[in-house]
DNA sequence: CCTCGGCCAGTTATCGCTAAAGTTAAGAGC
DNA sequence: GCTCTTAACTTTAGCGATAACTGGCCGAGG
């Protein structure tokens, strides 16, 4: 078996608590015992038992992470903010995907506090914000990222929905597209938001959008791209069809575009895209995609810092936290064909930036 | 805090081994007793502290997962095949990233085996055995996933790299292609098998290729489209320049094809372009990118499979196993330009299989 | 009537480590 | 010479569970 400190005690007849307390650095250790247990520790490959330690301790230095799905980029470039920042303190992520699943979500969040993690950051598939009252039962500090919920005071980081939505749309506008629809997404804060800032972006144009130009794609998140592609078609269909569209997020976009294309349309010509999430590789897509950048790394490290500071207070249950980050515009050829150097043979998608082109 | 099982003990006026007994379904008690039991816990919400089960039993339900990068969807799609699997079984993920540096990822797996985990999986950017050796003095089970070492006879899990090099080759040569060139990966297994798959592949339809050729991307992982897109203009700049080209994984492929658009090549009718690793958006970018499906998920699963039997065993130290899984060719527009029903419109790409079509 | 083998539950001894209190010897201070 | 510090350890008690015994009660069998 593994090392303990009683075999390292045994071997230089001194006491187990003097091994704990040069491992701790602690004070009243002369500098001569300290180098002679610091050597026969490195000799013999030591390393603590870190379940007994957490026993007494009651820390586990690890963080449980819980989010939707892996695979979706958006979360893990949250995950390597969180880790990175995480890592430099001495904390582990302990990671459990929901797969979109709210029991199993629940599920996850009860293995997790059973496992005594130090704190929970959760992108919260829920619908109701009963696992977040368990968790504070058991005065685990927690943050919530990307989706927050009403009347749920809970410490939160995440973008700004509603400018998201008010960027994308203004965004869609100021290309000159008039008849801008919406595949929206589920009930949740981010889609919510994001519908909200497109409503209010569209006012304040005075533009009008009627009610089936937002749609609501089923199954968004675990295959987007073939929701996004089912909406599209809705959208493609009506008598008056839209001129551009905003999409909930990026895989739904691609999605929406496979679909324009395939029905004959050029996008942007016929049919301007506009994403969320910036997904790493939209730069490279058969159109470029323009998307919104919700600095996913950015929320991950906002996260991270947050838990760390709530970890520290005693149990003083202060006033809980939100981190709103700024979300950015990334135009591309899916809203704009405008030329980029390195890539200079879209001739069949060039456009200048044309007004209502499609129109019947 | 907590609620403990002394407090249900308590609050029974029972021992807290029978608290313990019901919980793990021991025989020796009394169906009324275990319903009284029972039924406080669910009252009391109470779950086991696993940190002390975990010190005595020394099994702590949890498994380390050291990948180079999460973002790189082929280990996120890992992941979640290993956590659908090792869920089902009660296991957890401890994922740790080693950035793709060699050092840190040692400090990982130190800090994993300090962990007590009950098995780690891993995916290396180490050059050298020794991190291996230091597990196996632990005694704990591991799994190498993707990348393997020649003289260290580890339980692995991967695909078979010769197959990948020669599937992509042999689909360039089928398509009519005679010069092809490699962009190479570092100096581990998959990037050798890979080279090693292509080389044996021209030999035996008798093709050759000058060392030019084989082009070695430098950081080939952490910004693989980057070092793509410079080796492929290396190979562009050569007097003879390829008809083709098989790069060691999708970003380094994506890079190759930004490159080749960029200075006025056409794909695939001047250069045809194949990736590794079947990227899940491979098929909406600009140029759909053929490439050869690794089953990134079929991995995870294999190895969730092998380390849970690994850790069955009482510290029979079985012959370790390697698990090679079949790649299978994905051919897209990048090597082909054949029409796909739900994308009708990218006749700028389409091409009959042409022979040698960019020859000066 | 007594013993024996199931039930069912309780006792005891760790697991590896840490917090807090206790011990000892050398030097300080007057 | 005697108390008081202080440095440098050691002892004692758990943390919250589990493993391995131990033991009472009760009906069956001889």
């Amino acid at each position: 078996m593994a090392i303990r400190m009683k075999d390292i005690a045994l071997d230089l007849g001194v006491s187990i608590v003097t091994i704990s307390k040069v491992l701790r650095n602690h004070s009243d250790i002369s500098e001569e015992t300290r180098q002679r247990v610091l050597k026969r520790m490195r000799e013999l490959n030591y390393q603590p038992n870190l379940a007994a330690r957490a026993l007494v301790t009651g820390r586990s230095y690890t963080i449980g992470l819980v989010v939707p799905d892996l695979v979706h980029s958006f979360f893990s470039e949250v995950a390597k903010g969180l880790s990175s920042v995480l890592r430099q303190h001495g904390y582990r992520l302990l990671i459990s995907t929901s797969e979109e699943d709210p029991v199993l979500e629940r599920g996850e969040i009860d293995d997790l506090l059973a496992r005594r993690v130090d704190a929970l950051i959760i992108a919260s598939t829920q619908w109701t914000v009963e696992s977040f009252r368990r968790i504070e039962e058991r005065e685990m500090p927690y943050v919530l990222i990307d989706r927050s919920f009403l009347g749920l005071p809970a410490n939160f980081v995440g973008v700004d929905d509603v400018e998201v939505g008010r960027l994308a749309t203004e965004h869609l506008i100021s290309i000159g597209c008039r008849r801008i629809a919406h595949i929206r997404g589920p009930e949740v804060s981010t889609a919510m938001g994001r519908l909200e800032g497109y409503r209010r972006a569209l006012a304040r144009h005075g533009l009008e959008a009627p009610p089936a130009y937002v749609v609501y794609g089923k199954s968004i998140d675990d295959a987007g791209d073939v929701s996004g592609q089912e909406s599209m078609t809705l959208l493609l269909n009506l008598a008056t069809r839209p001129d551009a569209v905003f999409c909930y997020n990026d895989p739904t976009a691609m999605g929406a575009m496979r679909a324009a294309l395939a029905s004959g349309l050029r996008v942007p010509e016929d049919v301007a895209v506009i994403g969320c999430g910036n997904f790493y590789y939209a730069d490279l897509l058969q159109v470029p995609l323009s998307s919104i950048d919700q600095d996913s790394a950015g929320i991950g490290e906002q996260a991270a810092k947050l838990a760390l500071s709530l970890m520290e207070v005693k149990s003083a249950p202060a006033r809980p936290r939100s981190v709103l980050l700024q979300p950015k515009l990334v135009a591309r050829a899916s809203t704009l064909g405008v030329q980029v150097p390195s890539r200079p043979l879209l001739s069949g998608l060039r456009r200048s930036v044309a007004v209502g082109d499609a129109t019947p």
